[in-house]
DNA sequence: TGACTCACG
DNA sequence: ACGTACGTGAGTCAG
């Protein structure tokens, strides 16, 4: 006979670090059980075995389990995304027909070692699969290691029997418990002998055999003085390490070989399962097929057939209704017009209702409805709904779930949001129903959100900040911006005049006419015509972008008009054309912010972008003149200071950087003081605007390239900037390289209120999609708590204007900054609110500073 | 439609 | 040896 016994927990590890971060539709997480099954059918095809037992521990490894890279199992224990993945793995492993074996109080390494001295007992032949070196140590004639590995998603063997083992370490197996007792190990908390490494230890053990006759004869064997004093003082550590690193062989478990001969599968379950987790190039080599997976479909069927059933309700007066939902939790769907709500479809319990704008009363139902807090109620895209209630007079009250919000949650990468992708991407089954209209969908998709929101611990998240800022957008964009329709207009006709003698000359220079627009016939007259050296290509030509035409700026007086020419036709017809096409009969432009846009938790703005009118030089600045409060109102203009660098600060807990803030300096000006070592009384704006630099790339991944391109100095410089920054801002250092590492493990980061991006990035062969990863992860915790921290703001400034029954109302928001149009008399109020909430919005270690300005205009209310 | 450019934080 | 900072949206050209 011959057993094979695995050691799924370290297989398992194995597998999950050496494939990337795959997961199915619906978020489950399947690289560790594709790389075990792989791996398992190997092993399986190349040893032939009569019996085979899988083996687990009964917890998470904490002792005994190898470390691997960085990884610290005795520290942290598995991440959660393998952890995920062990009930589901076994469940495969017994309908395929295997037996598990498990044992409490013994890991997977005793009941290896149990079996295999069981086998030797009795004579039959013992395979070992493992990834763990440990397990070594029970290698004998009888039985060999095999082992197990992962590289770059396929599976590796490697056979050790003792002539293998003799050939790598040059002793026996039994002799690696000796050198394992003096060398210790620190991942699995065995002591040693204080003082002696790797190579003391296999010297010593394969000069004198054991530990046993290096004691016995201490005096007398041939070591140098500083060994033998070691020896002697790290003998009870040692002879305790002997015992520690000594696998157990008595462990409580079957061992009747014949016991582990496998089952026949149970094909039908297993095709269910190899579905369900979509390990389909899996289904061959198990041995399933097509009808297997036809029966587990049709069994599926039959089990959701006996779930909830919907029935649509009969037709009955709206006031009826109403009463009927009232303290229900519901389930709704809507049909809008873009102003108006036309149709509802309510599902209580498992009775479906609907209703729609030719019925009688549908409008005072809908506010009814809509308004009662008593009814709790989940939805998909709220924003609307809020808007609705907004522009009706009323509030939206009872919302507990939106199924967008929260899908958006679960993954900020997805291309969308929208109800039938949503029911592929998460497998929905429907109910059962007479009347499908979408509820029989919806419902089961709600169900799973919420399951997978709470499983990630993001549903307050959802509750707390998402579903409260939906309708502080759909009030924003409802009030939208006034703006001064004239005065952009005219402030583009008189660009006009200029635009045009700007193109003009552009041509003279050149010599013929031609599309200054077109980056491909100005490449062609800059670098061919006017023979300009070229400075960088694009994937189709030349390259003419502001970097490159600033460094031609020498070289030809062209290239000052053509940049000119670009900002001018910039302005004129993305702000000026553009504004003006969607400025509503209102006289306001009332753009729309998207919730579920950004990986990182902004949000976007479109119809037009209001987030990105110019300010950073003063014409571009001017267009802000135009943006105006209504007649008798003002404008409440509070930015935060450095909001992300505060941030960074208090995520890292750096000490230097934490400092500065806690003082209120000059964050730069501190930074450079830092970095140059010079009192910051000396700063100049020059060495200030580096220190900015280095600050702002810090943030977004740094790379001493681009900084030097950034400021103007060599690669060497640069590189030494950061490393100075790094070494003194040694928190941040010390953070990042720990985020990096948190999310190679993972697969995804956080922010400080756990808002998630997952990293696929992070598992790619190719290196800069993999540098871009980590870039990724080192600026999402950050951009993204900052995200977190001005929707909190904007939820507390809603509230309390409401609160204060006051008129004024936030209008804008460009991420670190929010806008709010206030009646003159309550314009003081208003700043004092604002700057005050913006600042309490959260509690970090070091404090949050805004600061407001108030004006008749955007230009002159921004502080 | 994708590529390029440039506006913002 | 490689390519080169995070997150967006809009206008324009050209295939």
């Amino acid at each position: 006979m011959k057993l094979l016994v695995l050691d799924g927990n370290s297989i398992l590890n194995r597998a999950y670090y050496g494939i990337k971060i795959l997961t199915t539709k619906d978020g489950h997480y399947t690289n560790a059980i594709y790389g075990f099954l792989t791996t398992f059918r190997k092993l399986l095809d190349e040893n032939t075995p009569d019996a085979v037992a899988v083996a687990f521990d009964l917890k998470a490894p904490t002792f005994r389990h190898k470390a691997y890279d960085g990884y610290k199992s005795n520290r942290k224990g598995m991440p959660d995304e393998l952890a995920q993945q062990m009930q589901p793995l076994k469940d495969i492993i017994s309908v395929l027909g295997f037996r598990i074996v498990t044992c409490e109080g013994f890991e997977a390494d005793d009941i290896l070692g149990t079996l295999s001295k069981k086998c030797t007992d009795e004579g039959n032949e013992c395979v070992i699969a493992t990834g763990d070196r440990d397990s070594l140590q029970l290698v004998s004639p009888t039985v060999s290691v095999r082992m197990a590995a992962t590289k770059f998603g396929k599976p590796e063997v490697t056979i050790y029997d003792e002539d293998k083992i003799m050939e790598v370490y040059g002793v026996s197996p039994k002799q690696l418990i000796d050198i394992k007792a003096i060398q210790g190990d620190t991942s699995d908390c065995i002591p040693g002998v204080p003082g002696i490494g790797e190579k003391g230890a296999k010297d010593l053990i394969s000069r004198f055999g054991s530990l046993d006759y290096i004691y016995n004869n201490i005096e007398t064997i041939d070591v140098k003085p500083g060994i033998r004093n070691k020896l002697t003082a790290g003998k009870d550590s040692a002879y305790l390490s002997y015992m520690l690193g000594t696998i157990n062989t008595e462990a409580p478990i079957d061992t009747d070989i014949n016991g582990y001969i496998p089952s026949s599968p149970d094909k039908t379950a297993a095709a269910g399962l190899m579905v369900k987790y979509e390990l389909f190039s899996l289904m061959e080599k198990w041995g399933l097929s097509g009808s297997d997976i036809a029966a587990s479909a049709a069994a599926a069927d039959e089990a959701n057939n006996e779930s909830r059933e919907l029935v649509s309700a009969d037709e009955m007066p709206l006031s009826e209704l109403y009463e009927k939902l009232k303290g229900k939790a519901v389930d709704f769907l809507y049909e809008s017009d873009g102003e108006e709500i036309t149709e509802l479809t309510i599902c209580e319990g498992d009775t479906v209702y609907s209703a729609g704008a030719f019925t009688e009363g549908f409008r005072q139902f809908t506010e009814s409805f809509l308004s009662d807090e008593s009814i709790v109620k989940r939805t998909h895209n709220c924003k609307p709904v809020f808007a609705v209630a907004d522009r009706g007079g009323y509030d939206f009250k009872g919302l507990i779930f939106d199924t967008i919000l929260a899908a958006y949650l679960l993954n900020p990468n997805a291309p969308d949001y929208d109800l039938a992708r949503l029911l592929g991407e998460y497998a929905v089954k429907p109910l059962k129903t007479n009347k499908p209209d979408g509820m029989e969908s919806f419902i089961p998709l709600a169900d799973k959100l919420g399951a997978e929101l709470e499983d990630k611990q993001q549903m307050k998240l959802l509750t707390e900040i998402e579903l409260p800022f939906a309708k502080v957008l759909a009030s924003m964009e409802n009030t939208g911006f006034a703006v001064d329709k004239q005065g952009i207009y005219k402030y583009g006709e008189g660009m006009k005049d200029e635009i045009e003698n700007l193109r003009k000359s552009i041509c003279d220079h050149v010599g013929y006419e031609f599309n200054i627009n077109s980056p491909k016939q100005l490449g062609t007259a800059l670098f061919e015509k006017l023979m300009l050296p070229v400075k960088k290509k694009t994937k189709s030509g030349y390259s003419t972008n502001a970097d490159v035409l600033e460094e031609l700026r020498n070289v030809h007086p062209v290239i000052d008009e053509i940049l000119e020419y670009r900002t001018l036709t910039k302005l004129k017809s993305t702000y000026c054309d553009g504004l003006l096409k969607v400025v509503h009969p209102d006289g306001r432009i009332h753009s729309k912010f998207n919730q579920t846009e950004t990986r990182t938790g902004r949000i976007s703005s479109t119809e037009p972008n209001l987030q990105n009118i110019p300010v950073r030089t003063s014409r571009g600045k001017e267009l802000r003149r135009f943006f105006t409060a209504r007649e008798g109102c003002v404008l409440v203009d509070a930015d935060y200071s450095q909001i992300e660098l505060r941030v960074l600060a208090a995520i890292s807990d750096d000490k230097n950087m934490s400092e500065a803030f806690r003082e209120n300096k000059d964050i730069h000006t501190a930074t450079a003081a830092k970095v140059f070592d010079l009192p910051e009384d000396m700063i100049t704006p020059s060495l200030r605007s580096r220190a900015k630099a280095v600050n702002f790339g810090i943030v977004y991944g740094i790379g001493a390239f681009s900084l030097s391109k950034d400021i103007g100095v060599t690669r060497k410089e640069a590189d030494t900037y950061i490393k100075d920054y790094l070494r003194l801002y040694s928190g941040i250092d010390n953070y990042m390289n720990r985020t990096v590492e948190q999310a190679k493990k993972d697969g995804y980061v956080t922010t400080m209120f756990g808002r998630r991006r997952y990293l696929p990035e992070l598992a790619a062969s190719n290196h800069n999609l993999r540098a871009f990863g980590e870039r990724v992860a080192r600026n999402m915790p950050i951009q993204g708590t900052a995200a977190d921290i001005i929707k909190i703001a904007m939820i507390k400034v809603y509230d309390r204007l409401k609160a204060e029954n006051m008129r004024s109302k936030l209008i804008l928001q460009v991420h670190d900054e929010l806008i709010v149009e206030a009646p003159e008399d309550e314009a003081d109020k208003a700043a004092v609110i604002l700057s005050e909430e913006m600042q309490n919005a959260v509690q970090l270690s070091v404090p949050l500073i805004a600061q407001a300005g108030i004006g008749k205009t955007w230009y002159e209310a921004k502080a």
